[in-house]
DNA sequence: CTTCCTCTTCGAGTACGCTCGAAGTCAACC
DNA sequence: GGTTGACTTCGAGCGTACTCGAAGAGGAAG
């Protein structure tokens, strides 16, 4: 039994829409060593792989939770450098979720002192209304 | 009975130590319009009070939670307008408001997918301490 | 009076993360 | 063969939010 590879493959601009960023974006990050050189097609056109695809969807969760540019590269580093940097990945990524989660008390911290003002600005409404 | 004003007032590094800016963006958020303009003292030196304190504080937890400068200078443009402004007011913070909760919803979202990739190599982990 | 310190204004510079324009290549379709 | 359209690379430009350096003024202490 033979199996045909069929490879599913996209386009720089099908791989924009399936991640969700620009394709000035996607070659920028090739550039800057986010992700590893994307396979090009006999003219030189870029090739995205399932792989490239999956791992350009992690790396949006770590822009998406305000992970810098040069930390997901020391990451995509790791990962090209194979299996024996497990530890050190798994160390950023850490760091990476502890400082959300203080992002996020900070968020909610500092969101209450809104929530009290618009509490005020709601008050001065019903003040008006009962006039 | 008399009584003295004894109004306190900060020196700009003074605001700046209460409030948790540097000098700079004290100075710099004058110039935009983010404060009105600071009271000065006989040789021209900023003199903060203690309303002006308050709304710096203010504003800081509404840079924190990530409002743009652009709308924190329509909010103080809106203070400086008077009390005829409520509602535009608690408009611009509550718009505020739903986006910051959507932002920490996004947030805790992505932070999933990284926390499955923790989940991944700690699995990688544990393999090797088992062989 | 001199030194020191903090302040002033002004304009320039920095860091980050894209975003874009220009010029050219290549495959596909008519 | 010509046109179209998506692609290529390169370097330049942009928006946001500060951040800083330089030159000078003014008050306080020795």
């Amino acid at each position: 039994m033979t199996t045909v590879e069929t490879t599913v493959s996209y386009s720089v601009s099908e791989a924009a829409e399936a991640v969700g960023l620009s394709t000035y974006t996607l070659r920028w990050y090739e550039q800057e060593g986010l992700v590893e050189p994307i396979g090009r097609d006999s003219a030189g056109r870029r090739r995205y792989n399932a792989g490239d695809i999956g791992f350009l969807g992690l790396l949006t969760k770590l822009r998406g939770t305000g992970m810098s540019v040069a930390d997901m590269r020391r990451y995509a580093e790791l990962v090209r450098s194979g299996t024996g940097t497990y530890d050190a990945r798994l160390e950023l990524l850490e760091g990476h979720r502890d400082r959300v989660l203080e992002r996020i008390d900070a968020l909610k911290r500092d969101l209450e002192a809104v929530d009290f003002k618009i509490s005020m600005y709601r008050a001065y409404q019903c003040q008006e209304q009962s006039s």
